[in-house]
DNA sequence: TTGTATGCGTTATCAA
DNA sequence: TTGATAACGCATACAA
């Protein structure tokens, strides 16, 4: 294991002083007027001893990382994972890192790895955090420390962040329902805590309520498989008669939904309608395909990561931005006219 | 941003050296047996002070990060992102942060991202290389930073890894192919220099030469959607008759070639039967259900974690590792006996 | 039992 | 035009 060249190396070799040295591979050269063979000589021994700098150490004495913290509540969602892809290529290009965290939707673990990414002293966090729960978010803002959510974000408040219209969103799928003669419709939600979960019930409330129906039902409480499976069980079980489509409020929760109703014999969209948020790739070849809310991912990764280091460059003193993309609904074949 | 308290802080209030912190705060007081009024006096101020170690000047002084660079071929691939979930999960509780990177199973960028990572002095990596091309691997395994590869491995010579029994996967499905009477066969492959692939396009050979078959083929060159439907749709245009049944190499692939089979509306599995690897939840409710080689990613992900931080924090010499994890056919729906 | 001083590899201030 | 030196925050060899 060779030791790795340093400044020092290099001065050394080059019979300068380790500030030359710095200078010179810094850029500074011809600001210091450092003589044209000085700087020659230097770029070569470098180039030639394959110096690269310590960057621990230049972060320990800018006070700059060049990371940044991305925290998600779940790697494995494929909505999630597209974010994280497309967050890691963006701020790859533009020259940080990323250090990764998996909250598994908890808070506390939210906050913990939120702990241990700032004592990394990443120079900013994204996040989607997995409730409305943001006192360590806030008090990340007041130490001046960047940050900016995606997805998921505060209502009220102005911590800046870049998700869906989600309300939009869910109101133009429940119209759509409605506009199919579907009159019993059910919701199934995620995380009862999280902005986009709460516009997109607001969404389907409304939707419900501008065309004078009375009759919907709004359960469950995760983005998870288990939890469109568990509810959907559970509207069928009740002794009120089941609901004639369903709003699946993630992808994962219509996997859930699916599997209920495979096992009840129940058949899309002859027996129950189906609709879903995030579009998935797989959704077109479903049985039937089903329709679906997609979600601008891609433009909410980019955007927030541009963004982020843009500020982060420019010094700007504070990041203010609230920006909602609309989604775009992909009719396919799960929604039948009563 | 008032600034954050160092041991320097404590040591003025504490009325003692820096020297005596640093011991205290390292669990070092018996040792030195430092007085218990003293050290007791050194945790409160800390713990009043909410003291946090600089984790930057940690890593410089001792030359170890506590950070393990995590390369993978394209993170929105649901497989790696499950990987990805996992590892992260698993680093965490060991104490490690993850840094993430996307290589867009490019070679060009997989050395640029692995010379950026070790430029940040991680202390080990786990990476799925995207191809046989293994002298950068081999150069960091010299200089004695530990690697392991997961998934993706490198045919031959001993660099230490935990991926699928591929070959065993891939043997057993196309036999069960040809068990129900299938003599013309196609296999869609991904990315045809990596370990996985290889051995999956040699299981598949193996076994129809083992039944005597010999109308088989072998298209494509990727992971991808688009690969999946475009080596079906040559498949389908191809003067010779179409195969009746199709080996994917991925779930990725699958979906294209679904895509392809509904454009040149085939049904499955009456026109053609298909079988993929890479189980996937969606797989259960698509029309019909896929039959899948379902990969042990979780195992793959926690052992190889294990394993490597194991080793690095009892300073083995060397990590020699080849695990290869039998997958699990799941049948469903979509083979058909001829 | 505690402290002084050095070094990790940089960058930046000040002096020459 | 260039260089000594301090500082970033910590851990530790050596002294006392």
């Amino acid at each position: 294991m060779q030791k790795r060249v340093n400044i020092k190396t290099i001065a050394d070799l080059a019979g300068v002083s380790i500030t030359t040295v710095s200078r010179v591979l810094n850029g500074l050269g011809p600001k210091y007027r450092i003589s044209e063979p000085t700087c020659k000589r230097i770029f070569e021994i470098a180039e030639e001893m394959n110096y690269k700098p310590n960057i621990i150490a230049q972060s320990l004495r800018l006070k700059k990382t060049n990371a940044i913290g991305l925290i998600l509540p779940d790697i494995g969602n494929p909505f999630f994972a597209t974010l994280a892809r497309i967050i890691t290529i963006e701020s790859k290009k533009r020259g940080y890192s990323i250090i990764l965290a998996d909250t598994e939707d908890n808070i506390d673990l939210e906050q913990e790895l939120m702990e241990l990414l700032l004592d990394r002293n990443i120079d900013a966090i994204i996040i989607a955090p997995c409730s409305q729960t943001r006192s360590h978010i806030e008090e990340v803002i007041k130490s001046g420390k960047k940050i900016i959510l995606v997805d998921r974000y505060y209502i009220g408040g102005n911590i800046p962040y870049v998700t869906t219209d989600n309300y939009y969103g869910a109101y133009e799928a429940t119209k759509y329902l409605l506009q199919n003669g579907h009159r019993d419709i059910a919701c199934i939600q995620g995380s009862t805590d999280t902005a986009p979960n709460i516009q997109r019930v607001k969404g389907f409330t409304d939707a419900c309520k501008k065309f004078g129906v009375k009759h919907f039902k709004i359960a469950g409480d995760s983005f998870t498989i288990q939890n469109g499976y568990l509810e959907t069980k559970l509207l069928l079980s009740s002794s009120m008669s089941a609901p004639t489509a369903i709003l699946c409020l993630s992808s994962t929760i219509l996997l859930g939904v699916l599997k209920a109703l495979k096992e009840a014999d129940l058949s899309v969209p002859d027996n129950v309608s189906l609709l879903s948020f995030d579009n998935q790739p797989f959704m077109d070849y479903l049985n039937p395909p089903i329709s679906s809310i997609a979600q601008p991912v891609n433009e909410i990764g980019t955007f927030a990561t541009k963004v982020l280091i843009d500020s982060l460059e420019e010094g700007r003193k504070k990041l203010n931005l609230s920006v909602k993309l609309r989604p775009q609904i992909i009719l396919r074949n799960s929604v039948r006219l009563i």
